[in-house]
DNA sequence: CTTTAAAACAAACAAGTGTTAGCTGCGCTG
DNA sequence: CAGCGCAGCTAACACTTGTTTGTTTTAAAG
C-alpha cells in the first residue's frame, strides 16, 4: 500500500495540522500554509471551503475518535474504577495517536466560526459528562468516597487534556506507561 | 481612596485583560479594544509602546504574582506535604485573585515576540521546577513514595492551571475549598 | 494668564487577511 | 479525437492589521 504518495487535500490537511500547532491557527495565513503544501493559496479552495472548513475537520474528526475510544474501552469493563482506568487509557491512547491534530483540538477550537462553535462545545460538554458518570456511580456504589464529583471530573480531565505535552519532549514514553502512572496519580484519590 | 476613578492606562489594561481572555489576544485589534476603552486606537500608543508592550505587561506581572506567592506560602513549611499542599494553596490563591488576566496568561503568551517569549518559557520553567524540587525531596527523603517525579509534577500542574475554568461556573467556590479538595485527590497518590 | 508637556485626535501607510473570478492545462471518458 | 471537468494558476477585491505622522486639545506648573 503506497501510503508516501499523498493526495493534496491530505496534504494540506496535514500541513495545516503541523502549523496550526506549531504558531497557532490565527498567526496561520492561506499563503503561508499554501507555501508549504507547494501550492498557491487559491487551490486550497479546491478542496476545503474556507480555512474554518479546515479548522472544522480537523477538530471534529478528532473529537468522533475520542468518542469511539471511549465507548470501546468501557463496553467490557464493569467496576467504576476499571471502566475509569481504561477510559483514560482510551483517551491518552487517542492523544499519542495524533499529536499534531490533537493540541490543535484542545488549543485552537476557539477559533471555530458558528455554528460549529456551538456544536464543538456541546460535544465537548457531553463527553466530559460520560466521564463524570463513571464517578458519580462510582461514588453512589460506595467504590468511590463521597466528593464533589464535578470538581474530581474536572481534576483529571485538566491533567488528561494537557498529556500532548509529554510527548514534546525528547525521552518519549511509552503511551500505555503514562497511562498507568497518572492514573496511579489520580484514582488514588477516589478510593473510598 | 477613590479606586472608583482609573487612569487611562489601567483602563486599557483591564479592558485589554478582559477582551484578550474574552475572545483571544489574535481576534482584538488595537480598534476595538480602543473603542471599548473609549478612546482612538492611536492613543494607545501615548501609554503603551506596542500590543506586544501590552500581553508583555499582562503576562510578566501575573508571573511575578506566582513566584511571590509560592516562597511566601513556602518559607515557614518543612515537612514536604505541608510544602507542596501550601504551594498548591497559593498557586490557585494568585488566579482566582486574577481571574481574567491569569487565563491570559496560561492561554496567549504565545502570541508573545521575541525576546519576550523566549523570557517567558524560562520563568515559567524555573517556576515549574520549584513544584518538582518538592516532589523530588519528598522521593529522597521517603515521604512520597518512588515514582516518575516529571510526570507527577506534570500532572499537578496541569490540574492547577486550569483552575480557572473553575471561576467561571455559577457556582462559584470557595479558593480554599478548592484549594483542599484538589490537594486532597493529587497527593493521596504521592503518599508512600 | 502664559508656558509646557502629556494625551487625545484624524488621516494615512504599508502590509497582510480570507476569498473570488476567470483563465489554462492536464487527464479521463465517450 | 472531442469534450468534460478537475485542479492548478494569476490577478484582484474588499477589508483589516498594527503603527506613524503631524496636529490639536487638555491640564497642570510657573
Amino acid at each position: 500500500m503506497g501510503a508516501t504518495t499523498l493526495t493534496t487535500k491530505d496534504n494540506i490537511r496535514q500541513t495545516a495540522e503541523k502549523l496550526f500547532r506549531e504558531r497557532g491557527y490565527a498567526a496561520i495565513g492561506m499563503r503561508e500554509l499554501a507555501r508549504e503544501v507547494g501550492i498557491e493559496a487559491p487551490s486550497i479552495y479546491n478542496h476545503y471551503k474556507s480555512k474554518d472548513d479546515l479548522l472544522r475537520e480537523i477538530c471534529f474528526d478528532i473529537a468522533e475518535q475520542f468518542f469511539a475510544a471511549f465507548d470501546k474501552a468501557v463496553a467490557g469493563e464493569d467496576k467504576p474504577m476499571k471502566k475509569l482506568r481504561a477510559a483514560i487509557r482510551a483517551h491518552i491512547g487517542v492523544i499519542s495517536a495524533n499529536i499534531y491534530s490533537s493540541e490543535v483540538f484542545f488549543n485552537e477550537w476557539v477559533f471555530l466560526e458558528e455554528p460549529n462553535l456551538s456544536k464543538f462545545k456541546k460535544m465537548r460538554y457531553e463527553y466530559e459528562m460520560k466521564f463524570r458518570d463513571i464517578i458519580d456511580r462510582g461514588v453512589k456504589k460506595g467504590d468511590f468516597k463521597k466528593l464533589n464529583t464535578k470538581l474530581a471530573a474536572f481534576t483529571i480531565f485538566s491533567a488528561l487534556n494537557a498529556t500532548y505535552d509529554l510527548y514534546k519532549s525528547s525521552e518519549r514514553m511509552n503511551t500505555d506507561e503514562i497511562a498507568e502512572e497518572i492514573s496511579n496519580l489520580l484514582l488514588k484519590g477516589l478510593k473510598a
